[in-house]
RNA sequence: CGGGAAGUGGCUCAACUUGGUAGAGCACGUGGUUUGGGACCAUGGGGUUGCAGGUUCAAAUCCUGUCUUCCCGACCA
């Protein structure tokens, strides 16, 4: 086909090259550029449209939970740092900080911030006095700074967006049930609004937060076989809470420790819905995040009453609330086709002359490119229709390659033997052991523990050492 | 942070080996013809060659340093 040449030119093919089809893809739909700072992006009207609709639905979701938003500083004083020993060593390596105000050297330097704990925790030391003041359940939307060494647009970058919640509890149990609760949202938010397939489950100790008890992650497979962690829950128990000295008094006048918890999902989803969902003419978007949900494309729109017509249609559709967008540029049909696929917007119109004539368009989906003739009096109950099959088509279409590719393995030679020819995660029975854990990626040239899979049942020997298995754990590159 | 590649109009690249007035295609402006899968003709604007030093009568070209991007590892959301 003559197109696809041209196509190729723009976007590289993902089965010929996955990294650079990524980049291409966020040039092509316009999502963000590179800054003059390493590592820190200049987030575009697309990408930024995307990221507040993504934050829009996920804050709905928080405040229907009683989640309260409130805004920290960015600045961390050293000393507060320092206070959680987990948490400084395993920050410490990336944080920048500020060493001077106007031409003084300050007498602490501040960290930016790299993540807030210690700053809600410090404030909350200073009001919690008694059960009567808990539980707080705060979440603030704002960005964080971390040193990375290497950095790719969305999936690892200096400064990222995201929201971070932390929440103090007076009972173990109160702050557990939170945890699983956002857990349970993030999941819900991903599969219904995103339409990504995940697996889910808690990290090894090796991998879990920094000062954290327990973090349950949701993982996603990208095209390439590869996981990206998608959202992280975290239970701390009372670990940040004593490092702060936040103590309060139940009813009975007996003085506790508190229990915090904290979660939370960045900008590296979008990452995410572009390597689950992209495809060699760009990206695609899910209906329900999508900035624009249609584009109205005037065939000969120079012939009279054509744009007219198109501009009709845009209002009807405004109408139902649907986000609707026109290209009446004076570009050629085909360039503006192939537009609307880098964008990834899921629904196109085509109305030209001949449609008119007879009462219709042409509605072109963007997830399988199927053409449907519509009658113009159908077109606000039809367009509904279509962007809500092509929200469950792309989970579907995605589910089954994450089904399709999870291999089961019994064996290292089996293991090896997937790592070696398959893309994909491996499920396997696990010792609990850190060396087992190492040994395994090692082995399989980078297969790490990606989580915990808690409700399966045990009934294997570890896949490493072949001594008594504790967990089964899905296993996959990431990342 | 280790290993590799690359920085030249907005983009993709040429000129570099062998130093001597910086070029093309695309994109952009204007006029016109077009319009059902990335149109065409005419005409016009735009670059102290990433940055800083050095060598030279002369540097995009040679040397040193530095920054950035991309790829592969290690680390991480």
């Amino acid at each position: 086909m003559a197109n696809e040449k041209k196509l190729v030119e723009k976007i590289t093919a993902r089965n010929v090259d996955f990294a650079q089809w990524y980049t291409d893809v966020v040039k092509g739909a316009k999502l963000c550029d590179y800054s003059s700072v390493k590592g820190c992006l200049n987030y575009l009207p697309n990408g930024y449209a995307l990221w507040e609709n993504i934050k829009n639905d996920l804050d709905k979701r928080f405040k229907e939970t009683g989640v309260s938003n409130v805004y920290l500083p960015v600045l961390v004083p050293e000393s507060l740092l320092q206070k959680e020993k987990d948490h400084i060593e395993g920050f410490a390596p990336e944080v920048a900080w500020v060493t001077h105000g106007g031409l003084e050297e300050l007498e602490e330097r501040f960290c930016i911030r790299p993540t807030s704990e210690t700053l809600f925790c410090d404030y909350w030391q200073k009001i919690v006095k008694s059960y009567r003041d808990l539980p707080l359940v705060w979440n603030q939307w704002n960005s964080v700074l971390r040193w990375e060494k290497t950095t790719r647009p969305f999936l690892r970058s200096r400064e990222f967006l995201w929201q971070e919640g932390h929440t103090l509890h007076a009972t173990d149990e109160e702050a557990k049930a939170r945890c699983e609760e956002m857990f349970k949202i993030y999941y819900d938010f991903v599969t219904e609004d995103l339409a990504i397939p995940l697996v889910c489950g808690r990290k090894t100790e090796s991998d879990k937060f920094a000062g954290a008890e327990a973090t349950y992650t949701i993982e996603a497979m990208m095209y390439d076989g590869k996981a990206l962690q998608s959202a992280t829950s975290h239970y701390f128990g009372h670990s940040f809470a004593d490092a702060f000295g936040i103590k309060y008094l139940d009813k009975e006048n007996n003085l506790h420790s508190a229990y915090e918890t904290s979660w939370g999902m960045s900008t590296r989803i979008i990452g995410a819905i572009i390597m689950v969902h992209g495809d060699d003419s760009g990206l695609v978007l899910p209906p329900r995040i999508a900035p624009t949900q249609v584009m109205v494309i005037p065939i000969a729109q120079h012939k009279e009453g054509v744009l007219d017509k198109a501009k009709e249609l845009v209002t009807i559709l405004k109408e139902q609330e649907i986000r609707v967008k026109i290209d009446d540029s004076e570009k050629t049909p085909g360039f503006k086709f192939s537009e609307q696929e880098m964008l990834g917007i899921p629904i196109r119109i085509e109305i030209g002359p001949k449609d008119i004539e007879n009462d219709q368009c042409i509605i072109v989906r963007r997830d399988n490119q199927e053409k449907i003739v519509v009658k113009l009096d159908e077109l606000t109950k039809k367009v509904p229709e279509i962007l809500e099959l092509i929200q469950k088509n792309m989970y579907a279409k995605a589910k089954k390659f994450l089904d399709e590719h999870i291999y089961e393995v019994s064996s290292m030679d089996e293991f090896e033997k997937v790592a070696s020819e398959k893309i994909g995660f491996v499920k396997a029975s696990w010792c609990g052991s850190e060396t087992c854990e190492e040994q395994v990626k090692a082995d399989t040239n980078g297969f790490g523990s990606r989580c915990i899979l808690e409700n399966e049942k045990v009934n294997d020997k570890c896949v490493c050492c072949g001594k008594e298995a504790k967990h089964v754990v899905m296993w996959g590159k990431s990342y």
